[in-house]
DNA sequence: ACACCTATGGGAAACGTTACCCATCGGACC
DNA sequence: GGTCCGATGGGTAACGTTTCCCATAGGTGT
């Protein structure tokens, strides 16, 4: 026996017809549309129950929105990242948006990828999460969608922003460690050369931030910066450099707990001790960083917020195109744990 | 000035236009189909490059496909996901066909409403990762869309299944541990009460395997099975009532990298170590397994490819809906390190 | 020279929904 | 009693694409 041809889904002309009123009526029902009276309404929703009716996206999307928000991350195995989106779901979670995320994008052209697919679908709003892609890319996305970019610095017309403060980050760190008697404090930042980026993208702004606070704690000359990428191999790599200087760091500032994490490897590796023989701090309260046996010193972005803020600056939009841009800035906190300690020397 | 009208975008008629041709042949260049000569083809492919033309999702779906395919994961923080979603968007890579993810869902009802997004955004195909849904929703799903249900067990005809053999994972972790000269090897299982769930569900075979394999090994008067849930604190609690038992283990099968993760963390907590005072083995093989600070003993299930086959199964049968569905069932590994070591009493 | 086939191209009707506009019906107001 | 207005309901043309089918042209076989 074959199996038997697919029952069609039922679709708002059969809803209409057992309601026994207008395609019209039907449509204005789904969206709270004026014209249409509170029977009119009961009957209809008695009738998309019975006959268990959904709304097409697809078909909306041609005439109005698909009420879905696209959401980009550039990688799935940060575990910054479910932060964000946990602030971004849950303020979504009673409203008729569905988020839906993008495969992680590590590359630009991959990212690029993503938005276009995003595009094509119909999304009536884009989030991107630390996008890597140059500021044209992001302007086009955001003058064919609403737009929030959350982690990247910078005003444009185009799209909202939303961001913490790096550079207070990196000085609440630095403080951090001078407070506890550290001198040699280095840092490890992700390479980066092309000269806007290096105004928007907040590993820039960290490192910047770095120099600044070490300069106002008098410790200038004790600067120390190893550029290597924000990934644990960049950690471990950057940390390698740093243990075989004649002189070492005390304590090491990574621009990243991803990062962090290689630096705690190659420290491992290197028969080392955390803190005892090295400081270590991180950037962003990952899951990782507050795992107990870790314990590590981090500055929290507060994620949920910059998710939370994400999705109210994108409702904005949708609701009003031709309003001005806006930019968010967050203020970070430091959360020492056991991974920083008092120099002992 | 106000921001002037959105240009309108570039649509199949703006090309059909442009290459002076219908736009039937355009459609017919697009999809590859039969009827359009090489010349054809050639004009319309420069028409599409000259306009920057790209095809509305949406509108595809009303008649075809939507060259979408959807993936469920139940926990974005898991670092076990990934894997699969590796092996999963690399097989989709060079097809037309893109990946959009849901955001993790952590409940069945939660889930539920992913899968019906899904649905209603008119996927061409839903690979459901490790799914807690009844076998009913998964087959309402699958009767509405090719599905694949990765990581699950029990056939159905309305959709293919990929996993691994967690009967056979559990007896390497036994085995391991055995061969090390422990005896008192407890396990911390996810609480399953539900019958169909404890036939389907990996953690249900898993805690199987565990006591078969202790069984065999002629262990079963130790045998010792905490039941908790997949989590990081299900790992802590369950730890913390194998630490007051009057004989504490000297080994841990813990039934996920993410429940060793609180198995660590109370064992750190009560002030013992890994592995001098007891041994602890995970099942996922995640990254954090790999760490080398923690360097957990654990088993691979091949995420990779899982996800391969996954998506093997589901072109095939998009391609052909009727066919049977399959069942790939894969052979996990034990990956050794140094949270498992020798009895040494 | 004729019928017949194949290759190529296009016209037009879907697909499921929304937006625009018009029709109708009471009741309020002068 | 006539006019006007607000509330309610529906008809219909989009939206961008694919699919079904028909038309034409040129070649093949007899």
């Amino acid at each position: 026996m074959e199996p038997q041809a697919r029952p069609r889904r039922v679709t708002i002309v059969d809803v209409a017809r057992h309601a026994e009123v207008s395609t019209t009526a039907v449509s204005k029902v789904l969206r709270n549309a004026y014209g249409a009276s509170p029977e009119m309404r009961a009957k209809v929703r008695r009738a998309i129950d019975e006959l268990g009716y959904r709304p097409n996206a697809g078909a909306r999307g041609l005439r109005g929105q698909t009420y879905t928000i696209g959401v980009t991350l550039p990688d799935i195995r940060n575990p910054f990242f479910p932060e964000i989106l946990d602030g971004i779901t849950t303020s979504l979670a009673d409203t008729e948006y569905q988020v839906l995320l993008g495969p992680g994008c590590n590359g630009e052209k991959e990212e690029a990828r993503v938005t276009e697919a995003m595009i094509d679908r119909g999304m009536d709003g884009i989030i991107l999460v630390a996008p890597i892609s140059s500021r044209a890319h992001m302007e086009r996305v955001g003058s064919a969608v609403p737009t929030v970019v959350i982690g990247r610095h910078g005003s444009s017309p185009a799209y909202d922003t939303v961001a913490d403060d790096d550079v207070e980050g990196a000085a609440l760190v630095v403080g951090h460690l001078a407070g506890l008697g550290h001198r040699r404090i280095a840092h490890i930042e992700h390479h980066e050369t092309d000269p806007t980026r290096l105004t928007e993208m907040p590993n820039a702004r960290r490192a910047d931030g770095y120099r600044q606070a070490m300069r106002q704690h008098g410790l200038e000359e004790w600067t120390d910066v190893v550029s290597t990428s924000y990934t644990q191999d960049g950690g471990y790599r950057g940390t390698k450099e740093l243990l075989a200087r004649p002189v070492r760091p005390t304590a090491v500032f990574a621009g990243a707990d991803i990062v962090a994490m290689g630096v705690l490897e190659a420290v491992a590796e290197a028969g080392l001790s955390v803190p005892g023989d090295l400081s270590v701090a991180g950037y962003d309260n990952t899951t990782f960083a507050a795992f107990g046996p870790i314990s590590l010193t981090s500055v929290d972005q507060g994620g949920r917020e910059m998710g939370q803020n994400a999705v109210r600056l994108l409702l904005e939009r949708i609701a009003d195109r031709g309003r001005r841009s806006a930019q968010v800035t967050l203020s970070p906190t430091l959360v020492p744990r056991r991974s920083t300690a008092r120099l002992t020397e």
